[in-house]
DNA sequence: TCAATACGCATACAGTGCGTATGTTATTTT
DNA sequence: AAAATAACATACGCACTGTATGCGTATTGA
């Protein structure tokens, strides 16, 4: 065994407890997820993860920051893919829509996570998440586009309509079509942000 | 002590563990609400609550049907005060909105619930909420106040922007200041689906 | 280079809470 | 009036979290 920094070992260590996490929380939820399994699973035991992270919603807290990265990065490139403003603001609704498809973000972000650590608008990332959708509103207001509103108070609703139509989606029969029938509705009722009428 | 029917104690058993298990799991969140502890707030043991609901989650169940019903009462009593069969539909989502601000409803209703139960869309009386509020949508279509849009993809949208702008109130340093600003944007959003210009 | 120390993690232990099995009493049923 | 059943209490086992302690190894200083 090379002889590595102690640092790269910690990195590792805290690496493979949150993707043991991560899957033992998508799988049975937060509350039915054993430490000691998980831990396990991660070739570990309960000490590394008592040291590195403090206590089980540290672990969580943990897990959401890391997705939630994610996510905000895949949201981004959705935006980047638009030729305009709005289209690049409704891209990024509609990224949201499917990402929460997965049952992974669904269980952890949408279920678990706020349950245990409070309102999520009050995390880390997802106010940086929230603070650039917030942003681009209010770029649409400047540049006429959209009509003279509070562009926070825009911004968490949209972010909800967003939220409850993946979560009706993920229980659906056929996920699929009803997320057409979201993103049109969707869009819809984003349009009535629009200055000139839909 | 006058002898009473049977089915009297039961429902008054009943009763008193509901309101119990309200006030605790309210004040310390589901997972955090002992089972002895509420029990004995209701002068009774976990013996009665194991025989009457089954186990912790069916508590929580039955705790929120019932408010669940209550919030449907005063929904349906919001869209009533109105002139319009578009103000009333206004008229409920704010009514939503504002039931949010309760931390009673919060922590029951809007984070443990879900985390516990899984998706709100599929309880009982949810269902019936969102029934009344798609069929609302549905008359708005039929009689040209509205867009021609799936009524049930648009309720489940407008319902999860007020309960986004619900959490976000609550969280909020002045609830009051934010629940003005909220309830203006979801007007406006909510004009997205009517067929003229908002 | 070698001792001292701090760090990372494992092990052992105590506390708490859920669920079930069993017991007890009062009300039906026959 | 005796048997049966429902409503609830009591007692027990099991699992899980969090903390305290122990051990090995890497890092630091002289």
């Amino acid at each position: 065994m090379v002889a590595r920094r102690r640092a790269e070992m910690v990195e590792e260590t805290r690496a493979k407890l949150i993707r043991a996490a991560r899957t033992a929380f998508a799988a049975k939820g937060y509350a039915a997820a054993s430490m000691d399994d998980l831990t396990a699973e991660a070739g570990l035991t309960r000490g590394a993860l008592y040291h590195n992270f403090g206590d089980k919603k540290g672990l969580l807290q943990a897990v959401i920051d890391q997705i939630d990265a994610e996510m905000l990065a895949r949201m981004r490139a959705a935006r980047g893919q638009a030729d305009t403003a709005w289209d690049g603001f409704l891209n990024e609704g509609v990224a949201y829509i499917e990402m929460s498809l997965e049952p992974e973000i669904q269980r952890i972000m949408l279920l678990d996570g706020p349950a245990v650590l409070g309102d999520p608008s009050q995390w880390p990332n997802q106010t940086a998440c929230l603070r650039t959708t917030t942003q681009a509103i209010q770029r649409l207001i400047d540049d006429g586009t959209v009509k003279p509103v509070d562009a926070e108070a825009a911004a968490r609703l949209i972010n909800g309509a967003a939220l409850n139509a993946a979560l009706w989606i993920a229980a659906a029969d056929d996920p699929h079509a009803v997320l057409t029938k979201a993103v049109e509705a969707f869009r819809q009722l984003a349009a009535g942000l629009l200055r000139t009428a839909g």
